[in-house]
DNA sequence: CCAAAAGTGTTAGGAGTACACCCATGA
DNA sequence: TCATGGGTGTACTCCTAACACTTTTGG
């Protein structure tokens, strides 16, 4: 192995991605043999930490290394370290020893990330040939390795909870987008639909949320007015109140 | 070191404890030699965790272990492991050497736990000799181990805002309570007072905070009615709602 | 002219906030 | 009888939730 590796310690992200329908979540393709047979699965994009590296420094490495990506939000998570995280499935004990994995207890400190996927960015575009997009509501039934599976539930939790109270969803946007746009974020993550005038009338009580004097181009129906996040605005407001409700 | 021991990978406790006035956490004292001058510090109790126990079991074990305490609200935070968190401060690498910590990455990864402290309680008698309680608002200018300083901070952080969505104020008064010593929480962590009435108000319409025929005593003052917390109710009604604010 | 999504106001109920005095007890 | 904290109600404002039709564009 690597001398330069922590042996106990990976990273792990899970990056979410908007397409304007779907949350969708980035795996990496892994095929094992087992007993003659062979086995296709699924894993979150990650690796060991090097020795010379911070977390979140590893983190951004080893996600552009397997999926080309760089740039993008990202959020620690919490440590999984279960004693059998590795070991709960043969296929994963087949992966191991085929990539010459140390036979270590891993702790993985997963990460999240959000992106913009619709049309305009090229996020999609720049991935490698193995990484691949799933819709979060397909994945009940996919193979998924080790604990990758209870990882992306604890991201998806996380996830809500923070977007109820941080400007997150502006991470899953073009820079331009539209309030139906926005609306649909909330929904699909939520998982409830919300009435568009009440949203629409809360939208418009934020300063940070400004109106721009752009409309939607090319679609067949009444274009949409566009709208932008100022984070300086929000950056402002946040130090002014210390909103508390118990 | 001790081949039991997984080199890179610790847990620290951050165990906050709430005596009817303050906020307090607990540390444990360190001293130590350097250049011919005897240092003290504080750290929280942590320690390496062992090849076959998982993260949690660790976390319990090692503060049985340091404190004597035993069996309280524990709850992962986040890793910590920036390069120097270790390093930056000589006395800290004078102190490693002399406890005979191999010179490796470590990565800790800090739990919070809640514990009360009043009168009934006895946590704080079966305290070990160096560990002693700390009002959090007297750190400021105490001599604190490592990045300790910084985990307490994120500690609290995260304290407060899962103070402000679950029922952790209750895992810091006894059994029993008064709607004083409920508010006196809400007013001591978030460094804001409450108006009593309001207060009042807001706890009636909680079904899982009962009022019982009982009440202080021996007290120079009107006795307060005492109140519990149902667990049961509260886990009934949150399978019911989902409550969701954007 | 049709399909598709954008855009828009009112009302009723509930929650939050501000505020001041009397009560029960032990010393 | 005094000191100490316990206990109580009202009025106002603001936020939430429910609800349906017209407008603008491309095809």
């Amino acid at each position: 192995m690597d001398k330069q590796l922590v042996p106990n310690v990976s990273v792990d992200s899970v990056v979410f991605g908007f397409d304007s329908i779907n949350l969708n979540v980035l795996l990496i393709g892994r095929s094992i043999v087992l007993k003659g047979t062979q086995y296709h699965d699924w894993k979150f994009p990650g690796d060991l930490i090097r020795k010379d590296e911070d977390l979140d420094t590893a983190s951004k490495r080893i996600l552009k290394e397997l999926t080309g990506l760089h740039n993008i939000y990202m959020k620690q998570l919490k440590a999984f370290g279960a004693l059998d995280r590795l070991t709960r499935r043969p296929q994963d004990m087949v992966w191991l020893k085929a990539i010459d994995h140390p036979e270590e207890r891993v702790i993985t400190i997963p990460y999240y990330s959000l992106i913009n996927l619709s049309e305009n960015s090229n996020a999609g575009l720049m991935l490698n040939a193995n990484a691949r997009w799933f819709p979060v509501k397909e994945l009940k039934h996919l193979q998924i390795a080790f604990d990758h599976k209870e990882i992306l539930q604890f991201a998806l939790e996380t996830l809500r909870n923070e977007l109820r109270t941080k400007p997150l969803a502006f991470e899953l946007l073009p820079t331009k987008f539209s309030l139906s746009q926005l609306q649909k974020i909330y929904e699909v993550i939520f998982e409830k639909k919300l009435d568009k005038r009440n949203f629409r009338k809360k939208i418009a009580n934020l300063s940070y949320i400004v109106p721009l004097n752009e409309h939607e181009t090319a679609v067949s129906h009444r274009p949409a007015k566009l709208y932008m996040f100022s984070r300086d605005i929000y950056q402002k407001l946040k130090k002014e109140n210390f909103d508390f409700t118990i």
